[in-house]
DNA sequence: AATGAATGAGGTTTCATTCAT
DNA sequence: CATGAATGAAACCTCATTCAT
């Protein structure tokens, strides 16, 4: 111990932690790309929206596409958070958490940021690999997770049938950002109750 | 004044028109973004694709904002073509020959290029209130398209919920643009057999 | 033809021919890393010492390393034209020839600039696997020459006896280059004096 | 001293001494610059490999600058130690302890490492005035203790003969430095062979 | 009209140096 | 004394756009 006397952490750590750090920088990131995409957005918009030097930032991610590619990571952690939030749902109430959900993911996709982001990652994966590979095996969870979902609101019904149909509520959830890009004005209150109806049909097979 | 006094053409004439012109830097364009994506194709990539020099480009197009434009508007242009088709399918095969639209469509959003076209388009749309416009523009009249076909296979249904099951049918469409980035290798005979059955159930409503 | 009445070329032709340019960079870039070393000579000091901007030199070298090499490789080539030289003089005249070298290679190798360049040349070529590998074949051409002289001064003698002359040979002038940095204002004359001796020794096997 | 009137020692006393620690520093930043040469060796690296934040070592030298000049003296002092000993070999074997030096002579400076820092330290003082002065300082000492040797060898000789004999001696072993780049797979035993017979001729002048 | 060489601002990244802790 | 996070200038390189030919 250098100096037994100091209660202090030893290594007098940082105002912030590298944690802190690195989310400061995300959060920075993610305002920048919302205003002008993962290329329009340069390291020197960054640093300055995230009130730091350029260097810095480099002490934190490796490049740029690191930046990128951990905003890709934590875009997707949040979808799966949301699926663990359902595997804790009893059977009996499942079937109606699940349609109540439509209200939220209207507001949540509908918002202008939130799809505006998630088609940046997406067109960016369309070319490259690495973020390619990150949205994939996000995506192989979901599947995971949305499979044990069907599998509970129709119990012994054929995985292939199954997944077929977890892909088109995919479509839907996913088709909403794109909906939200095209169409942003909808009348939302109407689609609702539309949407209820249709997914009722949607999750029970057959 | 090009010389409308001279009636003896001195200069050969251009061997291409201007729109061929036009759309020979199109393609060429397309080819470009495909492969790199909007930032990623230089003008320097598009004039050699074109081969042209790239001076030549500046003489048809203001900028390169202003060949994305087009591109986006030409993209739409070819969904509005489709509608015309069903636009002109009697009533008794309206339905069919939509639910035979379903491969079609698989195999056109699953390939490779055509969805990381639309989804750059669309993450450009986000952020870029010119391109939003001719999105959105187009997103209107293909809405028109939509609810003239919804009205015939569903005829004196309420205005609104036919505005709500097309925003529905739409969500899909698009949605699997998104499913060909995040899961390009699904089982697309099953989904293919799904996707009719739930079609019918989303063309008629009630 | 687009305009028969032009007699100049059909290509207008820059005001300097592409090789010309290129020449202009490389002796800028000579001045430069002569004035400042490989990494302390910076694209925008070419750039101004060449009174081009600095993006014009990317169309005539993909990168600071290509122009790196190319002045390297122009360097050993200015050796080899000295050694195809020494190749055309008759026998009963080389040996005075190489002896009457001795003059012209101390006010070479002594020049400020000329050691300079090759002892950055060296140093990178020490380190730069792509620079040694120019230098070495240059190297193994120049051995070759080497060679085939100290064959004619020697008849008969053994490769191996030869191979190490040449070698001593190379270290003699060689080694000139770094006398000339540690000790730049030798007695010239007493030095040629006795070089020519000592070369005499040299040249003549045994 | 730092504290006298501190009896005990409540700080444990740096465990290094000044010196050894500026050692410490300057044989990683040798490390580094070996790898990478001076301008690829950064300060972090060689704070790194001496294990101490870069911080510290601005305690020890003014700037990088500063840790080159101290690299290039130790270097230099190196070869003064063999001087040294030299001089207190008797006359009567002076020669063949000479003579039998080309054997070490050829292993260090063939050496990959060796030659490379050696040659960084030449090109630095083609351009360095700094580190040309440092250089320039130290083989002045050379050449007295050189001429000291060569007087011992051939006593009663011209000054000017001698130093000129000298001065081509250092050539050979200079040259070999640069040989070490440029043909560095050389036939060591036959060049150790001939090297002896050509300095035997070296060291008697005349 | 067409060419493509030239421009130079702006992109990402590195790094010597400082200084609060 | 030691630390290592922060700075920000400067490095290399790219590219939309212009313009002399």
């Amino acid at each position: 111990m250098k100096s037994p006397l100091n209660t202090t952490p030893p290594l007098p750590r940082a105002r912030q932690s590298r944690e802190e750090r690195r989310q400061q920088i995300l959060d920075a990131t993610l305002r920048c790309v919302r205003r002008s995409g993962f290329h329009g957005a340069s390291m020197a918009d960054i640093a300055a929206e995230a009130k730091m030097s350029v260097g810095v930032i480099y002490r934190y991610f490796a490049n740029k596409e690191a930046i990128i590619e951990a905003i890709v990571a934590s875009d997707l952690a949040e979808m799966r958070a949301k699926f663990a939030e359902w595997d804790e749902t009893p059977d009996d109430q499942l079937l109606d958490t699940l349609l109540n959900t439509i209200d939220f993911a209207l507001d949540h996709k509908y918002g202008p940021d939130k799809s505006a982001l998630a088609l940046e990652v997406l067109a960016e994966a369309a070319r490259n690999p690495r973020v390619a590979a990150i949205v994939q095996a996000a995506d192989v969870q979901e599947r995971e997770l949305g499979r044990s979902l069907c599998d509970r609101l129709n119990p012994g019904c054929d995985r292939r049938r199954l997944d077929a149909r977890g892909e088109i509520i995919s479509m839907l959830f996913d088709g909403m950002m794109i909906r939200a890009i095209t169409h942003p004005d909808i009348d939302r209150e109407a689609l609702a109750n539309d949407l209820r109806e249709v997914m009722q049909v949607l999750f029970i097979i057959k």
